[in-house]
DNA sequence: CTTATAAATGATAACGTTAACATTACATTT
DNA sequence: AAATGTAATGTTAACGTTATCATTTATAAG
């Protein structure tokens, strides 16, 4: 592999008048920096990144945190990598997904997703040493570190509400059997827009693994308990098409006789027939978001910490109003 | 951030025995090494890798390269993607995702995807170049790249000839509409088990768009064009799923009154109901495979050039067999 | 107590680039 | 023609590590 001295030697310059000609290449005669181009073509020299970055302290790459314990080919993580992706490589950058962090890189700044509350804070403490900025999905009490989330409770609220004015007065729902802050936060929506509504019926939760299995168990349990229910509204896309696929199972009809609500709106949500009705986390457009913000706060442009939460989009497919044909059926 | 002089200074050794301390401790004497030990605790050092790669000329980083074209967020790639990630974080390296070349960075070699033939040709002129090894996902004449590849031709004339050992004669394709090594593939395998099977009715494909809403058109064409169709071979689980959408709408039971298969079996096979027979690529193990064989390449233990092809696999959840009653309710 | 040998440590240079400052060449003004 | 200013180019050092070879120190053998 040749070097700048090659090039150098070959166009007859020094060393950094080729520098030059790739950096700033109005700081150099035509003449000259036309000689040195048909040198660098000519040894075919390539630049080598890593001495460039080890003088200008900007390696051109953001570490994506991503804990082993999130599975990689989970949608949710995919949609916020081709944002991320996206944002970076048109503005020259290229990222990495870190999945420990026993190997130490070169970055220039962090982007983290999927931490517990103290996860975050030791990840913060591990960014402050380096002297890089931290970007995270999620929320945070800290203060200092730029965050974006998805508005959940409210995006449950919402769709749980829509419900509601449909017609139905016997919800359930179906959630994640794990106590994460998304799960959470998620049962909080349901409960709001119960209680805005002045709790009808009471809440009625069903707790479930996050698969189409789970939310199909869920769903006969739900029918099995209580044949009053006409709506199930789902803590995740996929939940939801376990849901109906039990209803269907059972010789009911969906969304005529029962309603079922997603969330997520990743995809998912359009594979089941009909389409269901979701919410959806614009994963996307936070991934872009978080690594705009990283890239200004790299630069040194951002000034204040930047905090935000970013509503949930309502993707209408079929809810119907309530229909009494149902209680022949079962 | 400290270096390793800081800490020389700190455990006034010189700058290489704590270089010795970090990379061959056997080397050093233990009360030295305690002393080395505490000062670089004490200001808390942290080895810079860019200088690190500079001099050793490894810089621990695989380029993947996925070319735009090719959407990330699709599960094909992501389970590719796993499979590398996981391979390679077990060895202590990590891996940049790159969507397109004009960004140089430093890697000690590329694992490359979704290319066209004379792009695969590019591509390993340009790792040649930078005397950087290579490993493909898919074939090519070139001898000297190492590459793995599914047996596409294969795994749908399995698929196919099953579908014939359950009784169907009528079988009609639905392939994707484009003009890639892929979908040549899936063609070809399903000519060659209706060959086998002596082509009772003669080659029936429909090519539609990669996507339920694709599949579920092309179903309808095939249902109106030709009546006699029992059973249908979908190039991908998505377009399946919008098969059987179509087939369901029309009033026909899958799979008694129709047959339909998919291809991929990365998940989404699951989502249907009842859930789609497929053929499975085991995208995750060629992964790790690439990643593999990409490493050994680096650090010079692979001889010869590794070129394979691996069999795709049978997943059977429900093909009936044929169902007479169908004509009656078309 | 030398001397030979091995173990531990150190000095220097190198990796390939850029920043900071220094010099030279050339054009413009007086 | 000398003085001034600017454009073009060059010299040197630095970034933080490791490799190579040199030196010192400790250990064992005679």
């Amino acid at each position: 592999m040749s070097t700048l001295n090659d090039v150098a030697r070959e166009a007859k310059v020094s060393t950094i008048t080729v520098s030059r000609v790739i950096n700033n290449p109005e700081k150099v005669k035509p003449i000259t920096r036309e000689r040195v181009q048909r040198a660098m073509d000519k040894i075919n020299y390539v630049q080598n990144p890593v001495a460039k970055a080890l003088v200008s302290k900007r390696v051109g790459i953001i570490d994506v945190y991503v804990p082993e314990s999130i599975d990689l080919s989970n949608p949710f993580i995919m949609h916020l990598l081709v944002g991320i992706s996206e944002e970076l490589s048109k503005q020259m950058y290229s990222f990495l997904i870190i999945r420990d962090r026993k190997h130490e890189h070169r970055c220039d700044g962090y982007i983290v997703t999927g931490l517990l509350k103290d996860e975050i804070h030791e990840m913060y403490q591990y960014a402050l040493e380096r002297k890089r900025p931290i970007a995270l999905f999620g929320h945070t009490d800290n203060e200092e570190i730029d965050c974006i989330d998805v508005d959940n409770i409210e995006g449950v609220r919402m769709i749980t509400e829509y419900v509601l004015q449909n017609g139905h007065k016997n919800l359930a729902m179906i959630n994640v059997n794990e106590e994460k802050d998304y799960t959470l936060d998620r049962y909080e929506g349901y409960c709001r827009a119960l209680q805005e509504a002045g709790n009808p019926s009471g809440e009625h939760v069903m707790y479930a693994e996050n698969s189409v299995q789970g939310g199909y168990e869920a769903a006969l349990r739900i029918l099995r308990e209580n044949n009053e229910t006409t709506a199930m509204i789902c803590a995740t896309d996929i939940m939801a098409i376990g849901a109906i696929r039990a209803v269907t199972e059972l010789g009911l009809k969906v969304p005529q006789d029962i309603s079922v609500t997603g969330y997520d709106g990743l995809g998912h949500h359009l594979l089941s027939s009909p389409a269901i009705t979701t919410v959806c986390q614009p994963v996307y457009e936070i991934g872009r978001l978080l690594a705009q913000t990283l890239l200004k706060r790299i630069r040194g442009e951002e000034r204040g910490v930047k905090q935000s939460l970013v509503p949930a989009l309502f993707l209408e497919h079929s809810v119907a109003g309530i229909n009494k044909s149902k209680e022949d059926k079962i």
